[in-house]
DNA sequence: TTAACTTGTAACTGAATCGATTACATGTTT
DNA sequence: AAACATGTAATCGATTCAGTTACAAGTTAA
């Protein structure tokens, strides 16, 4: 199991927008730095546009960022791209045996602390901007 | 996206095995309180078994728990099922362009993120034990 | 020693998700 | 009108999941 890479390309689409904004970051130019198709750029940004990340117009080459690169969390980006539902990182199994001991109460101890879990996880993300990420890429093109 | 069930069936099947420790838990039983197919628990027990997490012999019904319930962590069950590799619950795209700015750094700005993140949520396995969840079954009984 | 029961394991199934690909409708620009 | 862009649907092969069946091999008790 592994979350999907929607989440990772998000975070690269929206750095490559940022860093190259001086141009128009068309799907397929974007397609080529993420090394992937123009069809699955297009479909990610459809995500973050629906989630009020980024501006694109059908039809006009780019897109630009709506907020400011420190007003965008990673957080917001793991949920536009829709990689992993509300408490539902793990699964639990359903039905368990109502007469038995553990299987009446097996779920209803464990989901809090699958959920408890999944926001610490979640909140590494809150923490963290896109300003963060492009700084640490700026600063990686400076050493070299 | 969803971590296997498998994490919390472990979690099930030894804390059956320990509030059921007068008689021996066959698979069979085991399976009856989880819901689900014998052969499947068996599966689960022999990664229990082979993380020394329980003993079970071939051809004997019932299966004991290797050490005591404080001694064993969710994180010492949730290796053992196997359900997320180390440094993998997410999945980077891999060979983003080595000529951009962002294809060549994005990967190493990225990971340790990640790696970050999942061990926040590991973390939160590693302090907690089977006897946490076998009290507040336990507690759940009282009540009633 | 045989019969009944157990664990261990392999093979197969259907469902779901992933990322890639192709195709095309629709919008924009010159 | 031609060239180029986004938006989106359909399809594909690969992978994982949980369930199921089947059977080899070990154990126990009559």
């Amino acid at each position: 199991m592994s979350i999907s890479s929607r989440f990772a390309v998000g975070i690269h689409i929206l750095a490559l927008i940022d860093l190259n904004k001086e141009t128009a970051s068309s799907s397929e130019f974007i397609a080529g730095s993420v090394n992937t198709n123009a069809a699955v750029i297009r479909k990610i940004m459809g995500m973050l546009k629906k989630a009020g990340l980024i501006d694109v117009q059908p039809g006009v080459a780019g897109a630009k960022l709506s907020r400011e690169l420190s007003e965008i969390t990673l957080f917001d980006i793991y949920k536009a791209v829709n990689v992993v539902e509300e408490n539902e990182l793990f699964s639990i199994h359903d039905q368990p045996h109502p007469d038995c001991v553990v299987g009446k109460n097996i779920q209803s101890t464990i989901e809090p602390i699958f959920m408890a879990a999944q926001s610490a996880m979640e909140k590494v993300f809150q923490n963290l901007t896109l300003e963060d990420i492009v700084k640490d890429i700026e600063a990686k093109e400076q050493v070299q």
